[in-house]
Formats: C-alpha cells, structure tokens, sequence
RNA sequence: GGCCCCAUAGUCAAGCGGCUAAGACGUCGCCCUCUCACGGCGAAGGCGUGGGUUCGAUUCCCGCUGGGGUCACCA
C-alpha cells in the first residue's frame, strides 16, 4: 500500500500554510556569546510549585546567568483538565519571593496579568497550536506521521493504562504483545479510510511513526550523570491529541528549538522518554539540546523507606516555607548545599558575598537522590539569619511578620530604632549569637523587651530564699547606674553577691558549693527571671541598658515574691 | 513484570587503584561562661553483598540485593 504522504498531510492539515523554513526565519536563532547557556523553567500550571521543584529551577537560572546567556519561563498548559486558574500567576509570584527572575517569557506584568516579554513567543503553549501544526504537517508529509483514529475508549481497554493501581497487578507479558499487534494494526489504512473518518467528523491523534528496534540500544551523555544506555525509540507515541494540543514530548521538541534552549533541566522521571525525545528530534531535523536530569528529592515515610517528597507532605509546597518561617534565602542555600557539595564549603569562606556570586559547576552535582533533611535547613537558616546585619534582620523580620504575624509587626514597627537595637545584640561580630532559627522565634525572644508583651514565664530556682532575692534587688536598685560599663556593672553585681553570703567568684564556688549561699550565677539568676521574666536571655547588662533604667526598677518592683 | 537510574555513617557528602576513608547536619561528652546563644575540644557511627581484574580495590567490570523512576490523547 502505497500512500501520498503530502496529499495526507494537506488533508489533515489544510489550514497550514506555514512552513518550517517560515517559522525558522522568524524564530532565529539567538546571537548570544560563546558559552551563554540558554535555560528554562517549563512548569504545568496544575498547583503550587513544589519544593522538589526550585532544584531544576536553581540550577537553570545560575547556568543563564553566571554564563551571560537568557532564563526564560514558559507555560506548559497543554493539558486543560488538569489546569488550574489562576496556578500560572502564583507560580510566577512565588518564584520571585525566591529571587528567580525570568530574562523572557511569560511574566507577570504589574497588572497581575501574565504578558509575553521576549521575541520568541507566544511563551504559553496553548498559544502555540499553529506553531505546532505546522510541524505535525512537515512530519506527516515526511511520512513519519500519521492518523489514529482510535477513541480513548478503544485503547484504554486494551492498555489499562489510566489506574495506576491497575497498571500494578495487571498481566504485563500480554499487555506488551497486545499493544504491539494493536500499534501495527494503527499503521495501515488507507487513504480513502482517513477521507471517510474526517468527512464523518471523527477527531484523530498525530502519532509518531517509530522506525526504531527496541532490541537496539543508543548511548547519550546526560551532564549530570554521565554516558547513559537506552533502548531506542519503537513506540508511536502521541504527538497531537485529538484536540490538536501537543503531547509535551512534541512541545518540548519544538519549542526548545525554536526558543534556542541549549540546555534542558528537568527532573530524573524524564529519563525514560528521553528515546522518544532524541528520536524527535532526528525527525525534525533539529539539533537536540544538552539535558540534565535532576535526582528528586526524597522523604523517609513511616516503614523507614523512601518517598518522593508528594503533594501532602510537609514541606512540600514551596509557599509554606514562609510560614513556617524560613526565608526565602535560607531555603536557596539549603537547596545549593543538596546541588553543589562544595557550596558549604564556599559558604564558610565567603559569610557575606550573596549566593550568586558562588560559581555553580555541573560537575559537582550528585546523580543520587536525597533526602529532605530538616536538620539541615533549619541549621542552613540559622546561620543567614545570623549573618544578617541588624538592618537586615529588622527589614527582614518585619517583612515576615506583616503577613503572619501582625501583633509582632505592630511591636517592631512601633519603633524602629529600638528594634534594630534589640536585633544587634550579639550581631555583626565574627561569632554572631544564633538565637533565631527561623522567624517564628523572633517574637518568643524579644518579646520582654516590650511591656505589653512581657510576662513571668519561668520561676526562681527550686529553694531560693525569697529574701535573698528581695535583697539582691534592693541592693542592685541602690548601686545600679546605667553610664556603668559592663565590668563596673558585674563588679556590682558581684559586690552584691559577696554581702549575701554567696560566691562571687565561680572556680571558688565549684570548688566548695557548702560554702556559700550561692553564687553569682544565682544573683543573675534572680534579676535575670525579674527583668526579661526567663532563666535564658542575651547577656543581661545589654538588656538593661535597652530597657532604660526606669523599666528595669519597675520589673524588679513588680516580681511576684 | 520490561526498561532505566542510583548505592560511602541516621542525613548530605569528599574520594576518582595504595588515605589512620575529609567535612557539614544531627546525637553524646567536656571546656569557656552570670544564664542562654555563640565558640573551642573530643566521642560514637560508614564503603550493601558475592565474584572477578590487579601486587593492591571504597575506587574498574559482572552478578545479586536494596532503593527510586517509568511504562497515558499527564506533564
């Protein structure tokens, strides 16, 4: 059976008039310098963007950016049924809390709409049906294409393929040997056939004519996990669907060329239809980019084993994080420690320098999937939080707090000055405190600093003589003055210590407790619970000094005795 | 089940034929110290398994085991 593929093609296809070369022309490629790499973030607008997510996105925008070459975002929403309104916008709106900026693409522009920025758009695929067609047309007209006419219903019963539960327990011998006699039944018709099926306003999918043997295998370089063995392509795979919408493996073909991707970063979970793609783009005629494919990230679930970290889990979705209260920078070094192994390493040699400025190498990326590690993120965000200057820890707690939580926000915006001092203790010295791991703690920490706000929280040491501690503040209120510098003020608290009948030198103290009343330590103790309400606090000469001298009499005035 | 990927401590990881097998997180001790937070010192804990190749394997090859992915008109 001998078939006119063009006379095909044009009846498939008769309103593209477009040709590839047309569409070459007006898609050129890009003049960038050598070595710019072009990358993309290509997510489905079907939900929030995932944690597991921001690991190809990182890694894309550093390649652009550190190479001088162009990081552009575009929307994959050929699938209408899974889509979500209004998903699109908010992936866009998270990112950008994280520092990611697309060069091109479908942005975000100030009137909350999305807009194409950039001259190889449409950057929505569902924009892009003609582009497509045009493709689908050169391919039936190449003969590697063709009609299927089948409906969902007949392949699902031989297939079985749409529950996954199925899928599980069903006969997979006789579903390989069904589906091939069922795929070469598909590739005969006849013209006539294909006249009758349109003319009776059946709808068809394009198909990919396989020519591969899948007993043969092809070697490809993946960058991140080096030489790779595949069996080649010998499936038909659907190009169109019946609604004229690409499959992402023809989208993806297509697109990557003509927006001129140069390097293709996605998850690992690709690796298996890569055949499809290479294959694709022999038949094109295009020039496949490099890909990289990505090792998910991973939970450990209940019975110990691992999880790809899903929709439901915790941490999961990238929006909770600032809930949750890390920030977005501590969340991109936590990732960058996961892609780059030395990125640590970098980190410690260079405290202040913004994780851009760290050079990200392929070659250090791990092929082997991990585990998500909260340990590690909260340790990772311990550290930027106390890296920050006073500044930027009061602009950044501030920001936090506007959305979650406003009394906190009330108390730190109330004034300003007083906050940022409250933020400097400790800070800025080569051995910052670490008093935050993330911004939820900001408020449980300073919150005495604030009248309204402070309360007892703990109580005096078990046996404490409530008479030593009246004394104590009694003679503290007698000598204490606030233009003392810190050693004035211990000695002070010292000399306090030695009248009572308690230890003021500590090595003594450990030396022969039955000795004294107590020590020192207890003294601080006493005034320490009165004035901050805890038996934990950021040394207490500073807190004093902060709170004025007026407050610091009223709080050793109004403990409870 | 087929195909594919992965495999160094609880976690993340250096290592790329010869090492007492780095480092970080976590855990536990000790020190510093007015408490806390830092910081310092130290400890426990590892090359999944069986074959090769080699004078010598964590490192190279194969099998096994284990974990993960995938097999749609979803991406």
């Amino acid at each position: 059976m001998s078939i006119d593929y063009q006379k095909l093609a044009d009846l498939l296809f008769p309103q593209v008039t477009d040709t590839p070369e047309t569409l070459e022309s007006r898609f050129p490629a890009r003049s960038l310098p050598e070595g710019a790499k072009v990358t993309r973030f290509a997510p489905s607008p079907t939900g929030f963007v995932h944690f597991g997510g921001l690991f190809p996105v990182m890694v894309g925008e550093r390649l652009a950016h550190q190479s001088g070459g162009v990081f552009y975002l575009r929307i994959e929403d050929t699938d209408g049924r899974r889509e979500i309104p209004g998903a699109a916008e908010a992936l866009i709106t998270t990112l950008s809390q994280y520092g990611i900026h697309f060069d091109e693409g479908a942005i975000l522009g100030s009137d909350g709409k999305i807009t194409d920025v950039g001259h190889y758009g449409p950057y929505k695929q569902s924009l892009r049906s003609p582009i497509y067609h045009v493709y689908a047309k050169q391919l039936v007209a190449a003969g590697l294409a063709y009609p299927c006419f089948s409906t969902e219903e007949e392949l699902e019963a031989i297939h079985n393929t749409d529950k996954k539960a199925e899928i599980k327990s069903m006969d997979w011998e006789n579903q390989a040997t069904a589906r091939r006699e069922e795929m070469l039944a598909r590739r005969s018709f006849t013209m006539e056939q294909v006249e009758a099926e349109l003319a009776a306003g059946h709808p068809f999918v394009l198909r990919l004519l396989a020519d591969g043997d899948g007993e043969k295998k092809l070697t490809f370089t993946d960058l991140v996990r080096g030489k790779l063995d595949m069996p080649v392509n010998d499936e038909d795979f659907v190009l169109l669907k019946s609604d004229g919408i690409p499959t992402y493996h023809f989208a993806h073909a297509v697109d990557d060329h003509l927006m001129g991707t140069t390097h293709v970063i996605r998850g690992e979970e690709w690796l298996p239809s890569l055949p499809k793609h290479l294959q694709l783009f022999r038949y094109l005629g295009f020039k496949a980019p490099k890909y990289m494919h990505i090792s998910q990230i991973m939970r450990l679930d209940e019975n110990g084993s691992k999880k790809k970290l899903s929709k439901r889990d915790m941490g999961a979705n990238l929006n909770d994080y600032a809930s949750m209260g890390y920030c977005a920078d501590a969340v991109a070094e936590y990732v960058l420690t996961l892609l780059n192994s030395n990125y640590e390493e970098w980190r410690t040699a260079n405290p202040t320098l913004p994780y851009t400025e760290f050079p990200f190498n392929i070659k250090k990326m791990s092929a082997s999937g991990c585990l998500f590690d909260f340990n590690k993120l909260n340790d990772v965000s311990k550290n930027v939080l106390s890296r920050m200057t006073a500044d930027r820890m009061y602009e950044t707690a501030t920001a936090w707090a506007a959305t979650y939580d406003r009394e906190l926000y009330d108390h730190l915006t109330r004034d300003p000055a007083y906050a940022k001092s409250i933020f400097a203790i400790g800070r800025g010295g080569k051995k910052p405190r670490k008093d935050f791991t993330v911004l939820r703690d900001v408020k449980p920490y300073l919150d005495f600093f604030y009248d309204d706000l402070f309360t007892v929280k703990d109580a005096l040491p078990e046996g404490t003589d409530s008479a030593d501690v009246a004394a104590t503040f009694a003679a503290f209120k007698a000598t204490y003055d606030p233009a003392d510098d810190m050693n004035t003020w211990f000695d002070k608290v010292k000399a306090i210590a030695t009248d009572l009948g308690y230890a003021a030198d500590m090595k003594a103290y450990k030396a022969d407790p039955t000795a004294y009343r107590g020590s020192v330590a207890d003294i601080s103790a006493y005034l320490r619970l009165a004035v901050t309400g805890r038996q934990n606090a950021p040394d207490l000469y500073t807190v004093m000094q902060l709170l004025g001298r007026q407050r610091t009499f009223a709080r050793l005035d109004a403990f409870p005795l």
